[in-house]
RNA sequence: GGCGCGUUCGUCUAGCGGCCUAGGACGCUGCCCUCUCAAGGCAGAGAUCACGGGUUCAAAUCCCGUACGCGCCA
């Protein structure tokens, strides 16, 4: 075992938001760092020039961001970089792995091929057609000076193939799934550079992870059949391996792998939708990786404290909303009402609840605390406190309409139109006297007085909600109700 | 097609040969609380551990096949 201090890093293409998968892959580098007082770092991997966009790095370092996790060496923002390593672009780093690349073209372990893409579509189809593995086989490995030259001479472009092995076993000790082996012959000879002078995803990633002092290669399930070929470059180079950690893919509800068909995908949709960061990080914690006990819900320093790669789950796990937004609501209920409004404030302002004359808002969204599982959901039940009552149709139908509300509401008004002091206990002793009063049942009065105040069957402890809406506007609406009945 | 990975309640998972008549969580059902909806409390249904063979006194756990799913190569 190393005694290497741990690296990490997170290394994401910016060719799209970062989704869920990415995210866990993050989570996952950040907790290992932080669990061993290593260091995590960002690299945007943007080798790949057509698909690579600055909106994407944007986007991506802001889900990082809000995720609430921190990284230790990369990009600062899109200009400016951070860490003894820098640059973290690798489009800035082009020099770095031009040197590597020539050193393996002048130890021969790596050479030009001049086959065009329709030569290798040919090869592929016969391949295909015979049986085959359909893979490079090799027809220019063995080209002389002279045969390059008059390549070269007829002006063909040429990419740069690593030489794989032809024999022997690639074992790759995986820290989640155990030594995996790959024959050598049958893996083939990768491109490093391409024909448009520029290097591969896989060549960079090597130097990259070797220069930048990566111990653990924590990634996604979809790189392990690549992670042979890497292998021999760090071999080729003289170069020790890091460890290697591959993650299971995270699986939609139909268990095809997440995609936008199963709805939102990106980080910063969950964060528009109103969940919180930290029931993020909880929620995709428990997603592939669990305790031996039963504990689901972890604060930062649990999870950071018991964070191991052993209990990372080898098959494919199912993003399961239900289960978060039970999660979300859990820590909704747990955060103190000023720290609650204040992060509610985006949805607060979309919904134009601020600043509405009306009762304080800290009143109002204390009476539903508990009930919310996503911060959206907050305007959404108090909004009746600050806007003219839109009454349910089947509320309207159902309660009001039913024998005797209007009565009871007329009555009320009047009972309550100088009623003080105007408080949740006083409201409903009086209230109470009324029903017994009227000899009436309770639902007869309380259910029609909700319905006239919110337009709703469902709310808020009746009373006081009463208390926070006030007198005049619980009397208003009460009138207002009985007029609609007319 | 080749190679690789995976398969425990609907979902996330515990389990590393006897403690498993398989435990927990979300969800679901019922009851309690109650002015509604939630929240909370209690109870319950729900998995022949993918299938078939071995190994062993003993297997969800080890080995081998099969099926299915997924990934990579293109």
């Amino acid at each position: 075992m190393t005694t290497k201090k741990v690296r990490t890093r997170f290394a994401p293409s910016p060719t799209g938001f970062l989704h869920i998968g990415g995210a866990r892959t993050t989570l996952y580098n950040w907790l290992f760092a932080r669990r061993h007082g290593g260091t995590f770092v960002l690299r945007i991997e943007d080798t790949d020039e057509v698909r690579s966009t600055d909106d994407s790095v944007t986007a991506i370092l802001d889900s990082v961001k809000w995720l609430g996790l921190d990284w230790d060496e990369g990009p600062v923002d899109g200009k400016t970089d951070k860490g003894p390593h820098a640059p973290y672009y690798q489009m800035k780093r082009v020099d770095t792995y031009r040197k590597y690349l020539n050193q393996l073209l002048d130890a021969g372990k790596a050479y030009k091929c001049y086959c065009t893409k329709e030569e290798l579509d040919e090869m592929r189809r016969l391949a295909q057609l015979e049986k085959r593995p359909p893979r490079y086989d090799g027809r220019c490995r063995a080209l002389t000076k002279e045969q390059q030259a008059s390549q070269e001479a007829a002006g063909k472009k040429f990419s740069i193939r690593f030489k794989m092995p032809t024999e022997g076993v690639t074992v790759v000790d995986d820290q989640i799934r155990g030594k995996v082996q790959f024959e050598n012959n049958l893996q083939q000879d990768l491109v490093i550079w391409k024909t448009t002078d520029g290097p591969t995803y896989n060549f960079c990633c090597v130097i990259d992870d070797h220069l930048m002092d990566i111990t653990h290669v924590i990634r996604g399930d979809e790189h392990l059949s690549n992670t042979p070929s890497q292998i021999q470059i760090y071999y080729a180079l003289g170069w020790e391996t890091p460890l290697f950690a591959h993650l299971s893919m995270i699986l939609g509800p139909d268990g095809s792998k997440l995609s936008k068909r199963h709805g939102a995908t990106s980080v910063l949709e969950y964060r528009d939708q109103g969940y919180l960061p930290h029931t993020m990080r909880n929620y995709l914690a428990l997603l592939g990786w669990s305790t031996t006990d039963s504990q689901q819900l972890f604060t930062d320093e649990e999870l950071v404290a018991k964070f191991d790669l052993e209990h990372c789950q080898k098959n494919p796990a199912t993003f399961d909303t239900v289960k978060l937004n039970w999660m979300n609501g859990e820590y909704i209920r747990a955060t103190k009402l000023d720290d609650l409004i204040a992060l509610a404030d985006p949805f607060l302002a979309a919904a134009g609840l601020k600043g509405k004359p009306g009762p304080e808002l800290k009143k109002t969204v204390a009476l539903e605390h508990e009930k919310f599982k996503l911060l959206s959901d907050i305007p959404k039940l108090v909004d009746f406190f600050y806007k003219p009552v839109e009454f349910d149709p089947k509320a309207f139908d159902k309660v009001l309409k039913a024998p005797g509300a209007k009565q009871v509401l007329l009555d009320l008004a009047e009972t309550l139109k100088d009623f003080a002091p105007f408080e949740d206990k006083p409201l409903e002793a009086r209230i109470r006297q009324f029903v017994t009063d009227k000899g009436l049942k309770n639902g007869q009065v309380f259910h029609p007085i909700r319905v006239a105040c919110t337009g709703r069957t469902e709310g808020p402890t009746l009373f006081l909600m009463l208390e926070v809406m006030g007198r005049d506007a619980v009397v208003q609406r009460l009138r207002e109700a009985a007029a609609k009945l007319a």
